[in-house]
DNA sequence: CTACATGCAAAAGATTTGCTTTGCG
DNA sequence: CGCAAAGCAAATCTTTTGCATGTAG
């Protein structure tokens, strides 16, 4: 069965090669943000030939057609990835204690943004909003 | 005379060499977010000795002791440090047709921050907010 | 069939580290 | 004086690239 990030890919023109619908499957089926290592290794099982300069190429791509898009929690120096859902925009909430990523959305947060960006004279393209935080004790 | 940044720094009881201070003043009086290639520049009209190490290891404990603090804008894949300052904690703007950066403060967002956290049940205790934006022409 | 994707290894760029010397407190 | 900081170069880590070969459209 097709991922919604394969059908993305071929209504951009991409040629879809093995290697890149795997990347695309397991991205698809991905929630947790992986870094490029760890995708690589989920790769690994379905093509223990494949090389992760491949990875590398085909996120990169990815990226570029804005299917899937890139994060850099806590400034960790790796990249991470999640893919791109038009319908489901959210920002992310880091539990600092065991830095796991939960996403959340919040429409007066959105408003709130583009109500600040337009107010100092532009026009709202991307943004990225990271909340680090420790669970509450009860 | 004393930059903020070295007071900090005096007050947490870390050594103050020559360099050091040199890094602190060159931060404190910088506005741009200068990446760590930047800082090591501005450093060498000082003191054309130091190497780019001591910058490298320099701003790691400014940042640990939380006197500054890190950016990756744009992902661009390079560190960029601007000081702390905790009575003027601001959010980022970036014109992505200049990649210039504006700060600005909103008090209704970080108010929206804190509750939306608290409703997942954490406390805040760190947060980033980057908008990208285009200028609205007119 | 042809342009683009891939694998591998080497290169590049950013940051860190080991070791010896220097200098702050 | 003693321990942490600095300089230098080598090491490390992540990501990119050159080149010869394979493959989707």
């Amino acid at each position: 069965m097709q991922s919604l990030i394969e059908k993305k890919c071929l209504e951009q023109g991409l040629k879809m090669t093995e290697n890149r619908k795997i990347v695309a499957n397991i991205l698809s089926n991905s929630t947790d943000h992986p870094d490029v290592e760890e995708v690589y290794k989920r790769c690994l099982k379905q093509n223990p030939n494949i090389g992760i300069a491949t990875v590398y190429r085909s996120l990169k791509i990815f990226e570029e057609y804005n299917i899937i898009t890139k994060h850099d929690f806590h400034n960790e120096g790796r990249a991470r990835y999640e893919p791109i859902n038009d319908d489901n925009h959210h920002d992310h909430l880091i539990d600092i204690t065991t830095d796991e990523v939960h996403e959340f959305f919040n429409e007066e947060l959105e408003k709130l943004k583009e109500k600040v960006a337009k107010e100092m004279g532009f026009e709202l393209v991307d943004h990225r909003l990271d909340l680090y935080c420790r669970p509450i004790k009860k």
